[in-house]
Parts: C-alpha cells; sequence; structure tokens
DNA sequence: ATAAATGCGATGATCACACC
DNA sequence: GGTGTGATCATCGCATTTAT
C-alpha cells in the first residue's frame, strides 16, 4: 500500500517536473495561463501535432529508469488514448442498489438478480472502455486481444452477472404491450407529466424515492437493470423493451435475460469504424459493463492480482477496474495481458469456501444485530422502568431467535402468558450472560454471542499476534502476546475509576468443556465471532470486524461506533473546559440517506424532521447528562 | 418534421501537489 | 502528516446539428 502510494507521487512529482522543464519558458506561461483560463478550456493547439507522442517517449524513458512498477496515470496519458463515452453506464444501477430495503431485496433475490443486489461498480474508466469495445468483433462475437481471443456466448453473461437464463426470449414474438396499454400508463405516472423522455436516471430516482415492493417496482428494477446493463436508447433515454415484453404473469426467471445482454452487445456497435473516425470520445449506448467485465475475467495481468469469482461482478468493484487501467495505460498500450480459460475446478471448489464464509458472515451479522437489540431493550427498560410493551418486545426477539422464521408469528399480549415459554424466556434471559445448554434443536440459533466469546482460546490460532486482543482469558495469563492490546484498553480504567466499556472478560467457565465439544472444529470460527468490545449503550464488535482490513474492504461500521463509544469515555476525564460527543454512525447515517434521496422541494421538510429524529435520538444517548442535553454551546463538527 | 447523433457546459469526485 | 487548491475525470442532460 504504502509503496503504491509512494511509486504514484513519485510518478506525479516527476511528471509534472518534466512537463515544467520541457515547457520551460513560453509553454510555462501558457500553463499558467491555463490554470487562470479555468478547468474546461484544455488547450487545443497543444493537443493537436505530435507533441504527444514525443513526450509519451520522453517519459517512458524517464519511467524507465525510475521504477517501472506500477504507476499512475499523468495528465499527458490523458490525449494518447480514444475515450468512449457509455451511455448505459452502471451509475444508477449501483446507486439504487446501494440502499434497497430488505423486502426489494428479497424480491429482487426471489426473480433470479441477487447477485446483483450488492453490485459494486459505480463507475467505468473510459479509456481501457474505448479498448475493450474496440475489440469486440461483433461478427464473431469474440473480443480480439493482442494475446488471444475471448468468445462471448449468451452463458458469458450468465458467468458475468449470474441473471437468469430462462427459456423464453425478453422479446415475445407477439401479444406484446401496446404503448396504450394500462400498465404503461399507469407507469408513465410515476414520472413527471412534462418529462419528455425518461432516462435511467430518472428511473433511479423514481425508485429511491419509493419503498413499494410490488410489481411496479419489478418492472421498474428491470427496466433500469436493462437499460443499464444492456443497452439504452441515445440520450441515455430508457428502452420500453422490458415494460413492453414482461407481463403481469411472466416468471422472470423463465426469460432469457443473458441472451438480451448478450444481443445488446452484438448490434449495439453497429457504424463503429464511422463513429471512431478523428475522434477522441465516442459514444456507446451498449452493454459497456459487461463486456468490460468479460476483459476483466478471462485476462490477468502482471502485477494484479484479482482472484476470480462467479459471478464475475462480484469480485470487480469501481477501484480496482480504474487500477486496472491505470497499469495498462502507463504500460502505454492496452491489452498486454494474458489470456485465461474458464475456471478450473480448483478455482470453483473455492467458491464454496466463499459461500460458507458468507452466510457466517451473515449468521454474525444477525447475531450481533440481536445482541445490539436486546441492549437496546434492556437499556430503555432501566429508563422506562418495566414498561410492558418493552417486556413483549423483548420476548418477540427472544421468540424469533427460538423459533425457525416461517413459524414465528407475533403473539397477542395475553398469548404471551404461555407457561412454558415464560419459563424457556426467564431461564434464556438469566443465561444471557452465563450460557446454559439448551437441548432443543432450534436452539442452535441462539448461539449466542456470548457463548462464542467463551470458547477458550486453542492453539490453533493462526496469526496470534493481531488475534488476541481481548481473546485471552483470565487463566491464560502466560499469553503475553495478548497484553499489550489489553493494556491499551485497560488504559481508560486508569484514567477514571471504572469504565462501563470493558473487555468480555468471561465470568463463568464453568461449562466452558462442554462448549468445546459442540463447538468442536468451529473454534477458529469463534474467535472471529469474538466480542472483543461492548459498553452500556449496546456498541459491540466483533473480532472479524478488525481482523481482516485487507485493501478494498470497507470499514464496517461497529469499528467507527467503538471508537465513537471509546472517544465518548475518555472525554469523561478530559480537563478540557468544554466537552466532546462522539456520535455513532447509528444516528447519522440512516438520515443522510433520507435527506439525499429526497426531492429537492421536500428537502427542507425532511431535513427539519431528521432535526427531530436526531434529537430524538441523542437524548436517549445523554440521558445521564442533562446539562448536555441542554444542547447550550454545543456546535455540531462532522468528520468524514 | 422528426428522430438520432453529437457537442458541450455543469457538476461533483478524485488526484497530485505545494505549503504549513 | 494534514490541508487547501487547481487539474483532471466521469457523467449528465440540454441544445444543436445531422440524418431519415
Amino acid at each position: 500500500m504504502k509503496e503504491d502510494r509512494k511509486g504514484k507521487v513519485n510518478e506525479g512529482e516527476l511528471a509534472d517536473k518534466e512537463y515544467l522543464e520541457v515547457s520551460e519558458d513560453e509553454e510555462k506561461k501558457t500553463y499558467k495561463r491555463k490554470k487562470v483560463a479555468g478547468k474546461r478550456k484544455v488547450d487545443k493547439a497543444q493537443e493537436a501535432g505530435d507533441d504527444d507522442i514525443q513526450n509519451s517517449e520522453e517519459e517512458e524513458e524517464r519511467t524507465g529508469r525510475e521504477e517501472p512498477i506500477e504507476t499512475n496515470t499523468t495528465r499527458k496519458n490523458t490525449k494518447m488514448f480514444q475515450i468512449l463515452r457509455g451511455r448505459a453506464t452502471a451509475v444508477k444501477l449501483y446507486e439504487t442498489m446501494k440502499s434497497l430495503s430488505t423486502e426489494r431485496k428479497k424480491m429482487i433475490m426471489e426473480m433470479g438478480f441477487g447477485d446483483l443486489i450488492y453490485f459494486q461498480i459505480g463507475s467505468i474508466p473510459t479509456k481501457l472502455a474505448f479498448f475493450v469495445v474496440n475489440s469486440l468483433d461483433t461478427d464473431t462475437m469474440t473480443l480480439n486481444l493482442p494475446n488471444g481471443k475471448i468468445p462471448i456466448l449468451p452463458e458469458t453473461v450468465k458467468e458475468i452477472f449470474g441473471i437468469p437464463m430462462g427459456e423464453t426470449m425478453l422479446e415475445r414474438q407477439r401479444g406484446e404491450r401496446r404503448y396504450d396499454d394500462p400498465f404503461i400508463v399507469q407507469w408513465r405516472k410515476q414520472f413527471p407529466a412534462n418529462l419528455k423522455r425518461i432516462t435511467t436516471t430518472n428511473l433511479s430516482q423514481v425508485i429511491l424515492e419509493t419503498t413499494n415492493a410490488d410489481y411496479m417496482f419489478k418492472m421498474n428494477f428491470l427496466m433500469l437493470f436493462a437499460n443499464t446493463m444492456g443497452c439504452c436508447d441515445n440520450s441515455s433515454v430508457v428502452k420500453y423493451t422490458v415494460l413492453t415484453n414482461v407481463l403481469e404473469n411472466d416468471n422472470v426467471q423463465d426469460i432469457d435475460w443473458c441472451s438480451y445482454i448478450w444481443e445488446s452487445a452484438k448490434y449495439s456497435k453497429s457504424d463503429w469504424k464511422k463513429a471512431i473516425k478523428d475522434k477522441k470520445e465516442v459514444v456507446y449506448y451498449g452493454p459497456i459493463t459487461f463486456l468490460m467485465l468479460v476483459y476483466l475475467h478471462y485476462t490477468r495481468i502482471a502485477g494484479m492480482e484479482v482472484r476470480r469469482k462467479v459471478p464475475a461482478c462480484k469480485n470487480w468493484n469501481s477501484i480496482l477496474i480504474k487500477r486496472r487501467e491505470n497499469i495498462e495505460v502507463n504500460r502505454k498500450k492496452f491489452g498486454q495481458v494474458e489470456v485465461l480459460e474458464e475456471m478450473s475446478e480448483e478455482e470453483e471448489s473455492n467458491l464454496k469456501e466463499e459461500v460458507y464464509q458468507m452466510i457466517q458472515e451473515r449468521i454474525d451479522n444477525i447475531l450481533s444485530e440481536k445482541e445490539i437489540l436486546e441492549l437496546t431493550i434492556d437499556e430503555n427498560l432501566k429508563i422506562f422502568k418495566d414498561d410492558e410493551k418493552l417486556k413483549n418486545y423483548k420476548k418477540t426477539v427472544w421468540r424469533i431467535f427460538k423459533q425457525p422464521i416461517d413459524h414465528f408469528e407475533y403473539q397477542s399480549e395475553e398469548d404471551y402468558d404461555d407457561e412454558d415459554d415464560i419459563q424457556n424466556f426467564e431461564a434464556g434471559e438469566s443465561s444471557h450472560q452465563q450460557q446454559k445448554e439448551d437441548e432443543d434443536d432450534n436452539a442452535e440459533l441462539e448461539l449466542k454471542v456470548t457463548k462464542i466469546c467463551e470458547q477458550e482460546r486453542t492453539a490453533e490460532d493462526k496469526d496470534a499476534g493481531n488475534e488476541n486482543e481481548g481473546g485471552n482469558k483470565s487463566e491464560n495469563k502466560d499469553d503475553n502476546e495478548a497484553k499489550g492490546t489489553k493494556e491499551a484498553t485497560n488504559q481508560k480504567n486508569e484514567t477514571g475509576e471504572s469504565s462501563h466499556q470493558h473487555l468480555k472478560d468471561d465470568e463463568d467457565e464453568q461449562d466452558k468443556s462442554e462448549k468445546n465439544k459442540d463447538a468442536g472444529n468451529d473454534n477458529e470460527d469463534g474467535n472471529k465471532r469474538e466480542t472483543v468490545f461492548s459498553d452500556k449503550d449496546g456498541n459491540m464488535m466483533m473480532r472479524m470486524s478488525i481482523q481482516s482490513l485487507a485493501p478494498s474492504l470497507e470499514v464496517e461500521t461497529p469499528v467507527i461506533d467503538v471508537l465513537a463509544s471509546i472517544l465518548n469515555n475518555e472525554e469523561q476525564f478530559s480537563n478540557r473546559t468544554f466537552k466532546r460527543h462522539y456520535i455513532h454512525t447509528g444516528m447519522m447515517m440512516p438520515g443522510l440517506i433520507e435527506i439525499k434521496n429526497a426531492k429537492p422541494k421536500d428537502k427542507e421538510k425532511v431535513i427539519s424532521k431528521q432535526y427531530d429524529v436526531f434529537q430524538e435520538v441523542l437524548g436517549i444517548q445523554m440521558k445521564q447528562d442533562c446539562q448536555q442535553m441542554q444542547m447550550e454551546d454545543v456546535d455540531l463538527v462532522y468528520h468524514l
């Protein structure tokens, strides 16, 4: 990482210096003038002529002398390659997928588009995009690269996006909706009447502004998909293909979406030769995201390993694609890559592991959510002394984790008197901290986080160094490596009296051996789920949230929240005249998203509503500090 | 006359670099 | 190392031009 960055900086410095040196007197002035003139006015005069090529050759010499490895693109590279201006880009789909409700996600999964839910490609670098589309031979449907050919079939689409490849064609030969069909009229009503041409932007806006999860949402989603991943009309105006061809009774999974995308690729490149002639910027309406992913999935470039997964859209994101473009740009020529075959068996078996891991993570998330919820309810029970409704919520949560989800039913209040349940509930409650074994099968779901935390650490811990934080138990006193982190966390106990935040020291070790039995080989995963931090506000963090922050992974919100929690605690002991309060992501993010998604005219309203919500949540957080609650002298400072 | 293609300014995000 | 600033990039959408 560091070296990478360093390389970039070096290259940048070098390039710029060179730029100024080469162009010392006259051109330096031009450069300055350009600066003053504003951003868009790139000097046309300089651009013309073969200055560029000379420059680039010089640069090549220099980079040759420097470290030849990965460098970043510079101003001059821009001029060397034609760029592709995609009209059907992934942006809108990406934005939409980012904020889907659970219900909508479920719906998308049911349609067979589940692999797109965590779609990560928000932009497509234009220079590489041009190269890829330019390499596509639409007659044979192959990507012709310098070192080989990549055949493109409808099956390839399946491999890339993992979308349904059913029996029937999307474009039905008969019986499609007419443009005056009542449904299309209704669909059109979602948009302002004065809107002449509906773009993918409008479509994504409608999806984001509404919360319905019905047939209309299905159609909006499919329209958005077809017009961003397939092709759209000119100026990003949506094609109505999906709207006219997918009827109410159709099963979306039975449609051959792959062939539709494949055909889009085949037929969207007409008049290419004419289009690229003498132009720096070429407009393309076809499935650029798909073609790009085909190229990336079936090639490998030295200096950048990306493990292959199916569907391919899952292992590439905007940052990785951009990095890949930079590498290729700096080699002065695109396509200097090794062409790969279909995935090997070995690679495929790795996929299984990924699935296991994914499921494991989801379970962990649910458990962590559950614990937070329980703690929140407990906290509030303390405030609203023995509130019946809260108690019932507590029981509800307990019941959910007690029963398989398809058997779960909300119960009326009197039903809660059920004797057995009450007993179990109370037993469960008391075992909240100290585990109690349950012979019931469903109790596996109760896999309480605490239980896992209590698991004894075993010798099979691989990277003991970073994993030891909080994991060492009182009996593991000989575990020296663990001291460092533990001490760090204990510092706050030295500054002030008792801190609420604490490492999950196990209070009860009696049935540990028993647990280890059923934990068995699960021990390593158990450590991942180990709660390394929790506090009175229900913030908690599992080991896995912090132990594998590989490049390109995102920082999980619990990490930020825990940091906020620690800082808030520290603040109690600070000597400052004013105290700072760090706010948790949960208090900000939903509100910010709502504001972002609000219509411009509603924005004011949404913002002022958010202030109220914010105040309310703040109230809960600061319940013990009336002075703070007055919000006197409060400055809100945002750190992003 | 209409539809499609193209040009281009606006915008926001990101990068590189100078300066503190 | 952090921050401010200008350059560059990717995208959007409107206006204009060109093709049918």
